[in-house]
DNA sequence: GCTATTCTGGACCATCCAGTCCAGAATAAC
DNA sequence: GTTATTCTGGACTGGATGGTCCAGAATAGC
């Protein structure tokens, strides 16, 4: 009769979207995923297929996450501060993670950048997620009143910016270096929409 | 007596250049690099030491590059035309490069993503090639006009903006997603100068 | 041509990789 | 306690990796 109490695989693949996500790809070698995930080789073909697998779920996962904290936001806030503080507060601790005392950018970008030309399905995968991020700006502009040609400029410009604060969360400089950008950006933003 | 033609050195780092930028370092294999700089195994060791350290090279080059471009757009044009035009044409073709048909993004962003944490030393290289390029944005913003507080806050979100565009060009999306936010951000800009 | 010198390419090596597989541990039924 | 069943960890494999090394090709001097 089967083995009731596995190991507790959404943790196990928690501790997989971290690696990943602080590693990329390439660089979490299967070594380091077993030994951050507690498991064995065996358990983890058996509950994963393989390595590729498994990083499309996380990719998949982080996708979910960020967007529950937007529309988290977007419940809360006016439109526009919503996203404000969706750049703000994912800047500095992550989606869906706990105690992560480090910024480690945004996975989405690192995998297209990670895997354009060298897994062009994964690099797919995650900029689709990106442009569905992308649409939830442009709602959200709409909503503050912005004209429908003006609320896309602006959301395309968004995610650039998204784009953007992601590789320079990796870059180790001080806070303020994220933070005042920001806070420049929606201020002009809010000036367009005005 | 010395064999005096040896391989071209130059040529050979150019091609690397290209590999490494269009591929990271990780992905691109030995194999690949030998293949792409035709060059053996035992030339490759004798002139560059190793692969790390030639893509070191690289990133060097191609920060150099990168700022040629910057300077010769600012010798040409009004400050933030410069700027601009720097952003629009480095987008379309990439600097440095002959007949480069696709555009590969920035090799000193890719590097800040893959390297952080997996070699610092290298991202962290990257990263002040990325510092040097920021003030010299913000230097064309004071010539400008921009008050100096200002043309700090605008270059570094211009930085943001720019690491952004470098991810966006690696996902195959139309041209105009790309141009056009830039073409709204640089609208900004001149209002917030004005 | 011949020799001394140095550069070159590819055979080779140790190491690491993702993925396979199986012996035995852990469970549940009784 | 015993047995049937299934899950688990780690030994193992084939292949790819970055790096070493040397036999021989290519040069220059004469």
């Amino acid at each position: 009769m089967p083995r009731h109490i596995e190991f507790d695989r959404s943790k196990a693949v928690n501790k997989a979207l971290v690696l990943f996500w602080r590693k990329g790809y390439q660089a979490s070698s299967m070594t380091d995923l077993l030994a951050a995930m507690g498991i064995g080789r065996g358990s983890f073909y058996a509950a994963f297929t393989d390595k590729r697998s498994l990083f499309a779920e996380c990719l998949d996962l982080f996708a979910e996450r960020t967007m529950d904290l937007l529309r988290h936001a977007r419940a809360e806030l006016p439109p526009v501060d919503a996203l404000q503080s969706f750049f703000e507060r994912n800047f500095v601790h992550a989606p869906g993670a706990g105690a992560m005392s480090d910024h480690w950018g945004c996975m989405l970008v690192s995998t297209v950048l990670e895997m354009a030309g060298v897994d062009d399905e994964l690099a797919a995968r995650a900029s689709h997620h990106l442009a569905v991020m992308q649409d939830f700006f442009q709602a959200c502009l709409l909503d503050a009143g912005a004209a429908p040609a003006r609320a896309g400029e602006l959301a395309a410009m968004l995610m650039l910016f998204n784009e953007g604060i992601r590789v320079s969360s990796r870059r180790r400089l001080p806070d303020a270096q994220h933070l005042q950008p920001i806070a420049t950006t929606f201020h002009l933003i809010r000036d367009a929409i005005a």
